[in-house]
DNA sequence: AGCACGCCGACT
DNA sequence: GTCGGCGTGCTC
């Protein structure tokens, strides 16, 4: 008998490694590695993944794999080894790895239920549970603790008259509807109909319909177009010219939508310069990494568009990544658009069944194009010919809970894998991709201009210390004022950018200063204005807003800071006939409500769009020509030695949106930090000078791209204990490792309490540190046991991208 | 992660 | 003397 080595899904250390498992007889030639099985493990069944198929086994009394839970492989070849690099690279367990590989609708349903020895031992229950297994022999574990006492459970099992299982269920289902098909053949069919009694024409209609269809069609569809009801399919059902069959559907996302088919576009001579060292590493099946470096609005998607037109000629695939929140219909209108439906979507906002859906179209080999957010870089193509990862800087690529990985470097390992290029797309890249390309790492490619030569909006950056000097002390500046009621004039829009990061509404006291907090994490709570209540974001604790101050009683408390509710209710105040549009987390959460404010102000009901990040994005609409960025210093100051990046690329971004069409644009930057220098070259637009002054930082504080960095958080109930496993840490890092380098630490993290566990951190940067895998996990491993008893939490980012 | 096994305190 | 607390170690 063949083993199956198998991961089973228990995400802790000591579980790490495959388990063996007999394969029974009759499942021999079917259980194939990269498959789901179920299998028992100690007391309950798992699932567990096949990683492969041997012959002999170390270990004597082996258990047996109960069943398949697929009947093809959920994980190919590739991506069995693709999970392997992962858990490696991460220090992620490899059950995490696989599982988020794949779409949670395979994740596993654990069921533990109590069930009745034999089907007529009603009788034997004791009193007070006789009702318990009434309607059936089994329950659910859960409801039967909440009927009796744990303690008579127990004793009934005990006693032998019920008994504990455990069940598997795969979380997601496939869809399936009722369809009919023809069981006679067209011409048995006539003659049948010729049979039929006079008044039987709605029979007639149907095998009239089945003679020139002979597909299988859904009973809804059916019944819906010959307007008929079910009793004349079913007459015919029962005589066996048809027959019904459940037959698996799509959950279509995008059924409803027309998509106009567009062509390619004459390219600019940029882009086919660009374009041509792409199709030479897609013709010669070279892995190569592309930095795609061009402005916005320079033409990149359409490079994209033909790359991938090149690879689907060749009978191979593409993933296209495209950060999440960009992800809008506009976006996915023109991959649609041009690749039909070819094209598979995957993104946060479709449900577990749509995702699942749209997995196993491209499982199926159904489609060829994936356009989706980070973990589509899984998607389980097996002829990948290229990989595109648009605005490659945007930090939703790096995942930030385990497998703390990049969707970069899992690009770039797939693209090894394939020998197929990667392409990287941003106006603004990411420090450490714009650095490789500089080395030749990666191949630089440029596409300076804008297409149909628009010139680049006009910035003004509005010094707000000035306006609060000169006595103004709203949140618009009087220029900013003055611009937009002349748009209002001019039926032309305009888009206010706030940036809501850093400074949420709090609540605060006017008189003494105080701000309330939340009292489990370290962070004040924010205002949600729809409940007068304040919320911690961290770990969702609520509260009534307070009426006075509990410092200093107070009066004078009131929810403070800038969010867009209070922007919006400021900007009617000023400019009362502005009909704003305002969109965040509160007006967009619903399902569709994102495109319908999009599309509301695309057809000219609104002046102001006012939103947070979401609108910095992908907005391309003609009769914007101005964008205000209400304070564009608010992220500059978060302790993270990427916030001037982050603020530039942000800052270019929303410009960006600006005059992009006949119209000309023009942009206002708010700051109280006007000379800072990613606000003043981010007004000018300038990346290349903006690389070379950051990198200058960088360098000098031994920061990324000049030095890799790791990052240790340890969290436990404790402030002493948290500390004291920190500073050990810290240690023994800095004494396994090479002296040039950096560990800092221990100290407080940027957020030092979440959830009533205070948080530590041990940074270390580094330019080769070969052991520095081995020296992390034996850290692990020697706290092993304080993890599993004592509530201690040790979390490892390498190449994190938040150090909080 | 669950669960059993096993060694010490407070109780019928 | 037993019931039950949760520290320790195992699951093919």
């Amino acid at each position: 008998m063949s083993i199956a080595k198998v991961i089973v899904d228990v995400p802790a250390k000591q579980t790490d490694r495959p388990f063996d498992y007999l394969i029974p007889e009759h499942l021999e030639e079917v259980i194939q590695p990269g498959m789901r099985v179920i299998v028992p493990f100690g007391p309950r069944k798992v699932q567990g993944f096949v990683e492969s198929v041997e012959e002999t086994s170390s270990f004597k009394s082996l258990k047996k794999v109960i069943e398949p839970m697929d009947v093809v492989p959920v994980l190919n070849e590739e991506l069995l080894l693709l999970g392997d690099w992962l858990s490696k690279t991460t220090l992620c367990y490899k059950i995490s790895a696989y599982q988020a590989m794949l779409p949670p609708a395979l994740k596993a349903k654990y069921e533990r239920k109590l069930k009745l020895v034999s089907e007529n031992a009603n009788f034997m229950l004791p009193d007070g549970l006789e009702q318990l297994f009434a309607s059936e022999p089994s329950v659910l574990w859960e409801e039967a603790v909440k009927f009796a006492s744990i303690h008579a459970i127990q004793k009934l099992v005990k006693e032998g008259i019920a008994e504990v299982h455990y069940e598997v269920q795969s979380k997601g289902k496939k869809k399936t509807t009722k369809h009919i098909i023809p069981l006679m053949s067209a011409e048995e069919m006539l003659i049948y109909a010729e049979s039929l009694a006079k008044q039987a024409s709605k029979q007639k209609q149907v095998i009239e319909f089945f003679i020139h269809n002979r597909e299988p069609i859904e009973q809804r569809q059916l019944l819906e177009r010959l307007n008929i009801s079910s009793s004349a399919v079913k007459g015919l059902v029962e005589r066996q010219v048809l027959a019904e069959k459940n037959l698996e559907i799509y959950r279509d996302p995008y059924e409803q939508r027309q998509f106009a088919k567009t062509e390619p576009l004459p390219l600019t001579g940029e882009q086919s310069t660009a374009i041509a060292p792409i199709h030479a590493s897609i013709s010669n099946d070279k892995h190569e990494v592309f930095l795609l470096y061009g402005v916005t609005g320079s033409g990149k998607t359409e490079v994209y568009l033909q790359s991938i037109q090149n690879v689907l000629e060749k009978g191979e695939e593409a993933i296209v990544l495209v950060p999440e929140i960009a992800l809008t219909p506009q976006m996915v209108n023109r991959f649609k658009g041009r690749f039909g439906d070819q094209v598979a979507v995957l993104h946060s906002g479709l449900s577990v069944g749509e995702k699942y859906d749209e997995w196993r179209k491209i499982q199926r080999k159904e489609v060829k194009v994936v356009v989706g957010a980070r973990s589509a870089i899984f998607a389980p193509f097996e002829n990948l010919g290229i990989i595109i990862i648009d605005e490659e800087h945007e930090m939703t690529y790096k995942q930030e809970e385990n497998p703390r990985y990049h969707a970069r470097d899992a690009a770039i390992e797939r693209g090894k894998i394939h020998n197929c290029p990667v392409v990287l797309g941003s106006a603004t890249p990411a420090l450490e991709s714009f650095a490789r390309a500089q080395k030749g790492v990666y191949t630089l490619l440029s596409l300076p201009s804008r297409m149909n030569n628009r010139p680049l909006p006009e910035v003004e950056i509005v010094d707000m210390r000035e306006e609060l000097k000169e006595g103004n002390r709203s949140m618009f500046s009087r220029v900013l004022l003055e611009k937009l009621k002349d748009r209002m004039e001019k039926q032309e829009q305009t888009v206010l950018f706030l940036n809501k990061r850093g400074h949420s509404s709090f609540v605060m006291c006017r008189d003494c200063g105080y701000v309330v907090k939340c009292p489990h994490c370290d962070i004040s709570l924010t205002y949600h204005r729809y409940s007068n209540q304040m919320k911690c974001h961290y770990c969702g604790y609520e509260d009534q807003t307070p009426l006075q101050c509990p410092e200093c009683n107070s009066e004078h408390i009131r929810y403070f800071g800038t969010g867009t509710q209070k922007v919006e209710e400021e900007l009617t105040k000023v400019i009362p006939e502005a009909k704003v549009i305002r969109m965040d987390v509160d007006t967009t959460s619903r399902k569709g409500s994102h495109e319908k404010l999009l599309k509301e102000f695309q057809d000219g009901n609104a002046d102001i769009l006012l939103g947070t990040q979401m609108i910095a994005k992908g907005l391309d609409f003609p009769r914007i020509t101005l964008v205000g960025v209400l304070s564009a210093d608010t992220m500059l100051h978060l302790p993270d030695f990427r916030s001037s990046e982050k603020t530039f690329q942000l800052l270019t971004q929303v410009s960006g949106r600006a005059g992009r069409h006949e119209l000309a644009g023009e942009v206002i930057f708010q700051t109280y930090t006007p000379e800072h220098y990613s606000i003043e070259l981010a007004s000018q637009q300038d990346y290349d000078r903006f690389y070379q002054s950051e990198m200058m930082i960088r360098r000098n504080h031994s920061y990324p791209p000049y030095y890799y960095i790791t990052l240790i958080t340890v969290s436990h109930e404790e402030l002493m204990k948290t500390v004291a496993v920190t500073e050990q840490i810290t240690k023994v890092v800095r004494h396994k490792l090479s002296p040039k380098t950096v560990v800092l630490g221990p100290v407080a993290s940027p957020i030092s309490r979440i959830k009533n566990r205070y948080r530590y951190q041990c940074l270390i940067k580094y330019k080769q540190e070969p052991n520095l895998k081995e020296v992390l996990k034996s850290i692990l491993d020697h706290y092993q046991g304080e993890i599993s008893s004592n509530g201690l939490q040790i979390s490892i980012d390498v190449n994190p991208y938040i150090l909080m």
